[in-house]
DNA sequence: CATGAATGAGCGTTCATTCAT
DNA sequence: GATGAATGAACGCTCATTCAT
């Protein structure tokens, strides 16, 4: 287990990593990370070696925590539009009750400091929802497209979804339906 | 009048940013986007003022030419279907030929550096495309959805068509049909 | 005659350079004293070779005019202590009304551009104003103090005086009465 | 703690500014003040957050020490003048002792870096020297005088003389005894 | 000669990372 | 291991001066 030294301190890293990263930006100090963390400026490269490598283990986890919240109770005997319509709300309101992580999330995402490799490994915390998803487009008009472009498809309306319930978090729930349903006309 | 500002030059350096910003990222050092523009240092903040304009107008510029890349050619007198067709394929095409420009537009539309007017006036370069998706769901499903929402899902798609095809030049053709498919179907 | 090109823009640049150089001290730009003069940025340069020059011939002029403004009027056949009296008040007198000259010469005389030259020929405009000091100490206490060690002190004195003038104008007059009298018993 | 910042280094910083600006002026860069100091150019902002506060404490100190300096052994029971003298000779003796502080207590003085704050601090540096002085214009021929006024006129005949020993040392006892003299004569 | 764009050395400050304590 | 001072490369921007028009 490559979990060395403190493990409380390593989460309070990236926590404040999390903060401080939605309020300042990518390119906000490792100083201010580790102070609104609690420890010494030094103390941060013992337990990244890096700014870039707490960057991609931030971005790792975010992505594991999303994908985890998004299968949360999702019925395995309802049908595949329920599976699908409960894997999408949990995703929704995971993105509302978790703000901060997904401002983090998007602006890690664009970051060249986020390699190949992490991305990949992120990949992989999805595979359960990319399974979802291949069941439900199999029999529908999208049932030759490439898996990739579906994902990517639907991966991206997913954000704008997010994004537009961000803005008006009234009624985040009515966009959210309406998300949904787009999607699901998209696939079938 | 002495040397007048010259437009080459100002247009230089908006290229050689570009070029920059797709190699470098946004923190790419204007001395290197002075030196790939052939002009010193210096002449840059002869163009524009600070860093952060150069990158608004090069932002501005890039979506206008998007933009109207898009519209070239759309038949106005062909059905809904054709002339979004068109303008999809437009739209994808541009993103296939200018690829250096789409990346750096894409970098350049997640910097803190653009502000609120230059999205708002890069916005309204979007009217026209705007018009036609409007009048693509007039009678669909989406009808009542908010328009923004639409917006911003149509073009989270067309987003995600453009890199999948970058991926994958080869198909790009087919990749750009299915996306378009998917959202026509979105729409209805 | 060394006055080449225009004499006009050549003064409206050095009032320009007086003017700025009070308000922004002595590291203001050229640029801001040639747009201040109402001249090219560059044009600054065919009236004054550098900027140092420029502050050189400023410091000599400003330094010409106020002793000019002292010696008005100094009646030569009244005593001693009218005479001296006459001048100091002409002095105190520019000084207020010149606000801004004066302003700029007490920067300028700080200066590192200003040569030992400058200075030199700057003193030489005093030589009236020293004789005029040199008869009133020569029966007094001073009579075997360095003459360059008096004129200092007697300088020193008009300086304070006058800044205190300036900050308390109401009171200039009797201030200036204050300066003279202190002057005179050193002098004594 | 890992290594505390020393009041070593710092002083280092400080003493390595004062000749620097001594030679170059206050435009001395601050990297040139950090390498006479002997830190890395990064260091000199550990100690003093921007280039002003370095100039503002450095002001401070040096007038803090120039008035120490002055007030050195004098006599709390002789007569005023005697107390005057010796605080008068302290002071031409320091500052012809520390003639490098003195040049560089004379740029800072019209640097436009020191706040209104500083001098305020550096004024109550001086309240001792002033209350001398208040005492021996008392009942004088300036006893009206504004005490501003004539504290000005004090400094302004110690600057003079201190330049004017400075500039032939051989007689600079002479040329302090003609300046206290003449003080004294003005006072009364 | 006037103009103002072009030049490039130079500066104050930041910050990821190292290392003495 | 924890701390925070030390380091120095790097950057955006300025400005005196030059020079093409």
């Amino acid at each position: 287990m490559a979990r060395p030294k403190s493990d409380d301190k390593r989460s309070a890293i990236m926590v404040a990593a999390m903060r401080v990263i939605v309020k300042q930006g990518l390119s906000a100090p490792t100083a201010v990370i580790a102070k609104e963390a609690g420890v010494a400026n030094g103390s941060l490269f013992t337990y990244f070696p890096t700014k870039a490598d707490l960057f991609n283990q931030l971005y790792l986890e975010l992505k594991l925590g999303m994908a985890a919240a998004s299968l949360q109770e999702v019925p395995t005997n309802g049908s595949l539009r329920e599976q699908f319509s409960k894997m999408w709300s949990n995703w929704m309101r995971w993105a509302m009750a978790e703000h901060d992580k997904r401002r983090a999330l998007a602006l890690l995402g664009v970051s060249d400091d986020i390699t190949r490799e992490t991305r990949m490994s992120a990949h992989q915390a999805m595979v359960h929802i990319a399974a979802l998803m291949e069941r439900s487009r199999a029999n529908g008009p999208m049932r030759d497209a490439p898996l990739g472009l579906v994902g990517a498809l639907m991966n991206s309306m997913a954000e704008a979804t997010m994004d537009f319930m961000a803005q008006d978090p009234v009624n985040a729930d009515a966009h959210s339906k309406v998300g949904f349903d787009a999607l699901w006309r998209m696939l079938g």
